[in-house]
RNA sequence: GUACUGUUGUUG
């Protein structure tokens, strides 16, 4: 049973679904009884998926079978609520656990907290947070970045420095991770100065900044359109023995492409393919971006063009963007091909295709066609926000 | 003998 848990889980831990549901079933077929680790790698494999039916269904199955979940499990189940922003279904299997006299352990109050904090509420999110010591968890270093960074994509930035603080002084064993967190903060907030300093408190606590350190100063430093600061940066990342990865190149591109240089922007598209990396669809979005703010709309398509040659399909991203742009210059012809080619396709528009297409057409004057599409938009099960 | 959680990048 062993055996067969372990080929469970790394199938799972591949997204190899089907070869783990085969496994499980030959598992059963041999006449072994599947415990509460087959049943929490199924949770698992499934709930990574975003298959929040399956996983739920495993649980229940574990219990029909007089299994006894136990907190890894519960865990398990409430992260996958966690992972697709259903904050009511983590809040009920909190308090079911609870009812049913199990105690929570830290991982479980980092569950709810972030859930709490990517469903935006970072209020109720530090009322759980003020509590858990009293139930017996002491909240770690995750719980601390989980906290930090909640708060900072809040906007609230100084209470995320107070909560900082409060770990240091507290004495929790802290890890890169959580500095991590609070320099995404204040660099967002693109005061370069605290953005430093922290940066010294990293070295001068026997941490070496890594790559996502120097990739979050470049990326906030590119959108305060300064490509050429986000490029020292990569010089200084270099010189500290830190490697660029391909977050990195993505982050110069981009910030090269939004501040209107697409000619740098393309050079170091060169760069990051002569260092052996494979440029994403990401990376071409940016790009395309970039020579759109250049308004060499003609060098965009063709860009366009050679992406899919290179092995990366456009994506909703590609073709808002370009729609975007063609909608700005009245070629809503262009545009309208587009949008029904990305349909073709199977791109399934979201709220910025639509969005996008709206504007160009209202600049058109053709209010009626502007009216079908918010009605098709709606239909569509599209968000109007 | 096996498990669960946190930090960086692209479009209106």
């Amino acid at each position: 049973r062993f055996a067969y848990n372990v080929i469970i889980r790394y199938f799972g831990h591949s997204g190899q679904l089907d070869l783990a549901m085969e496994t499980f079933r030959e598992m059963k077929g041999m006449g072994l009884e599947p415990d509460v680790y087959t049943y929490g790698f199924l949770v698992n494999a499934f709930g990574k998926a975003g298959r929040v039916q399956e996983a739920r269904k495993f649980f229940d199955d574990m219990r029909d079978r007089g299994l006894t979940p136990n907190i890894p499990t519960y865990n398990l189940l409430m992260d996958t609520f966690r992972k697709v922003g259903q904050l009511d279904a983590a809040l009920e299997l909190f308090a079911e656990l609870k009812k049913r006299g199990f105690r929570p352990s830290v991982v479980t109050y980092n569950i709810l907290l972030d859930s709490l904090c990517s469903a935006g509420r970072v209020r109720a999110a530090k009322k759980v947070f003020n509590k858990m010591a009293g139930d017996g968890c002491t909240p770690d270093s995750y719980t601390y970045s989980t906290l930090v960074n909640g708060l900072g994509k809040a906007g609230r930035v100084e209470e995320a420095h107070k909560v900082h603080r409060e770990m240091v002084d507290g004495g929790v064993v802290v890890d890169l991770v959580t500095y991590n967190s609070l320099l995404v903060t204040l660099a967002k907030t693109g005061n370069m100065e605290r953005v430093w300093k922290l940066m010294k408190e990293i070295s001068r606590k026997g941490f070496r900044p890594d790559a996502i350190s120097f990739n979050t100063i470049m990326d906030a430093l590119g959108k305060c359109n300064k490509p050429d600061a986000a490029h020292e940066v990569f010089g200084r990342m270099v010189e500290s023995g830190c490697k660029p990865d391909l977050i990195s190149y993505n982050i110069l591109i981009d910030s090269y492409a939004r501040f209107g240089d697409a000619a740098r922007a393309r050079q170091t598209l060169e760069e990051m393919l002569d260092e052996g990396f494979v440029p994403e669809t990401k990376t071409y979005n940016s790009l395309i971006h970039g020579l759109g703010m250049d308004g060499q709309v003609d060098e965009a398509f063709a860009l366009f063009e050679e992406m899919e040659s290179k092995g990366c399909s456009p994506d909703v991203v590609t073709y808002n963007r370009l729609m975007d742009m063609l909608g700005k210059r009245g070629e809503n012809k262009k545009a309208a091909l587009l949008f029904q080619q990305m349909k073709d396709r199977g791109i399934k528009p979201d709220t910025i295709s639509y969005t996008v297409r709206i504007d160009g057409i209202a600049y058109d004057d053709r209010l009626d066609d502007a009216l079908m599409l918010f009605k098709e938009m709606k239909a569509m099960g599209c968000a109007v926000d």
